[in-house]
DNA sequence: CTGAAAGCGCTTACAG
DNA sequence: CTGAAAGCGCTTACAG
């Protein structure tokens, strides 16, 4: 990379003066036309774009903290809306006056991420769903940079995760009351970590209330509406389809409903479902016909991630933390209470 | 701000020693552990944080490029995810090694983003739904920044703005094809630059083609899916309701349409509704019934930004550019062909 | 009108 | 084991 050394040599000036002319104070401090010139065209041959390490650290400049959000680049990309709205929301409720840095990568190899070892970029990362190798490599990640988990534990992060064992509990236990004996399940095909999690606490709780979940009934597809009209139409194609649904997408959900819709399946009078809301809760909410849905309090978990994010950054020593925030049941039109 | 140089003070060591020891390194380097503990508690008194531009300086660390992309806190938040996908995907695609930094503003306060002047902080700028008193605060700006303008025209930035005029002028003209006389209109209360020039351009239409939309019959209200639940109420409520309505947004339109089919009004038998898709396509897309839209392309125009984005930083004396990237009508369940 | 020099805060060979 | 010194690339008084 050229210098400011570089382009004075080159124009035969000193570098004081390249650093008035670059900075548009030539003709305030009267250097020569021709000056200038030379130093334009001398930084333009080489290239020459200012260092702003060196221009910050000149400034003194008190930087911002900086906070880098980790969510990696695929199609939960979706989910994305509302953490965002709950870590910006904190922010200005803390008047917190800080930089979101949003990084996107890639599942698998969050080990490529080199500012989270080059400790010194950030003031704290966030770190949003990370597949089970990436959790692998945080086990072992030597970092002084302070790591939030969002909606993953590891015990030498901080972390905030949702806690959905009761709602969904009292999901499984609804669909039994109503009479369901044999429920379908549809699932996105890229197993995390948690929805791998949900997953088997799932079939736990379906196993223990003597609601059946027989594999032909388990479909898994994209984590898409496109996803959700594929396993509509396998479901649409089984023999004795169960009456009941869950699904753990409200994506894939919404997709199925449009099929459904189409198809002249009514619910809850043909069937119910029950989904994870995921995605932006309006989503479900004003979904036709409504979506009931044990919705994941992305919001609320986002405001923790700030929360504590300010406060490694502000208060010398603050402890490790680990905080769970609830999941909640709410009932609507596809099963009503 | 405590220094390096306060911390060595008070522990009454050199810098060097500071810096080994804050670094880590002092097991390695064989610091006395007594040392170590006089640094470490020298540090945490003086609340010492490392300045990370003068890190960066001496590491000589090559920086990447940062794209800083601001969008207003406000409603508009929902239509950011087709966005930050578009802006994503073109960074992947293009293999553009750089930082996208996602700042929020308030709208006509632009003027205090003190970044957007002190130009060094970022490689450029894109700069999203600025209000009429932010455009006019651009107009005078002067910066070395490089500044995109996505959705806004401003002849001395870069700009990248959908071209809806004669998506919407089909539109019009199919429903007064179909013989709608006259018609309802939903619109944001947040009247912005451009949905007020597209507000204006579709009355102008209208006329044009003799579709009448009466002064009772244009309702603004807030932009989410609860505004559209209150103007679909107060459309109910009127003594001749329009059977066409036009909606300036996707998000209104889907809350609207929970309204009417809770109120049994069926789409297109009863009522024929278009809206501007803003937001997600897929929402519009799978919405039951599906959604009849004049699709703004922001993935396409995101990409876009990038695009100029990456050509600015790379390439010396990019010149100006203006582009208009046209959206497209795409009919559906709510007003077929 | 232009240049030499100091200094922003840090890290890292190099002495001792 | 620890300190003095150089240097990262820039800007800005201060001389001349």
């Amino acid at each position: 990379m050229a210098t400011i050394k570089d382009v004075a040599a080159l124009a035969g000036v000193s570098t004081a003066t390249v650093s008035l002319v670059l900075n548009g104070r030539g003709q305030e401090m009267k250097v020569a036309e021709a000056t200038q010139q030379r130093v334009l065209t001398a930084a333009k041959t080489l290239g020459y774009k200012p260092n702003t390490s060196a221009r910050k650290l000149q400034a003194s400049k008190a930087e911002k903290p900086t906070i880098a959000f980790y969510w990696p680049m695929d199609l939960r990309i979706n989910y994305l809306t509302s953490i965002l709205t709950g870590l910006r929301a904190e922010i200005e409720k803390l008047h917190f006056d800080c930089e979101l840095l949003i990084c996107t990568y890639h599942n698998d190899h969050l080990d490529e991420e080199q500012d989270l070892m080059d400790s010194y970029r950030y003031s704290a990362a966030i770190i949003g769903a990370p597949s089970e190798a990436d959790m692998n490599y945080l086990q072992t990640l030597k970092t002084r940079l302070p790591i939030i988990l969002f909606n993953r534990y590891l015990e030498k992060y901080h972390t905030v995760c949702s806690q959905d064992e009761s709602p969904l509990r009292n999901a499984v236990n609804l669909l039994t009351a109503k009479g369901h004996m044999r429920a379908c399940l549809f699932h996105p095909d890229s197993l995390y970590t948690v929805s791998g999690k949900r997953l088997s606490m799932l079939l736990h709780f379906a196993e223990e209330a003597g609601l059946s979940i027989e594999r032909n009934s388990i479909f898994s597809v994209e984590d898409s509406c496109d996803g959700g009209v594929i396993a509509a139409r396998r479901y649409l194609s089984l023999d004795h389809p169960p009456r009941a649904i869950l699904s753990m997408s409200d994506t894939i959900a919404i997709g199925a409903s449009s099929i459904f819709s189409r198809k002249g399946l009514v619910m809850p009078t043909d069937v119910e479902l029950i989904a994870f809301g995921i995605g932006d809760p309006s989503l479900s909410h004003f979904a036709n016909p409504s979506l009931s849905v044990i919705e994941m309090p992305s919001h609320e978990m986002a405001e923790n991630c700030i929360d504590i994010a300010r406060q490694i950054i502000q208060t010398p020593d603050f402890p490790l933390c680990h905080r769970q925030i609830p999941s909640k049941l709410i009932l609507r039109e596809s099963c009503p209470e």
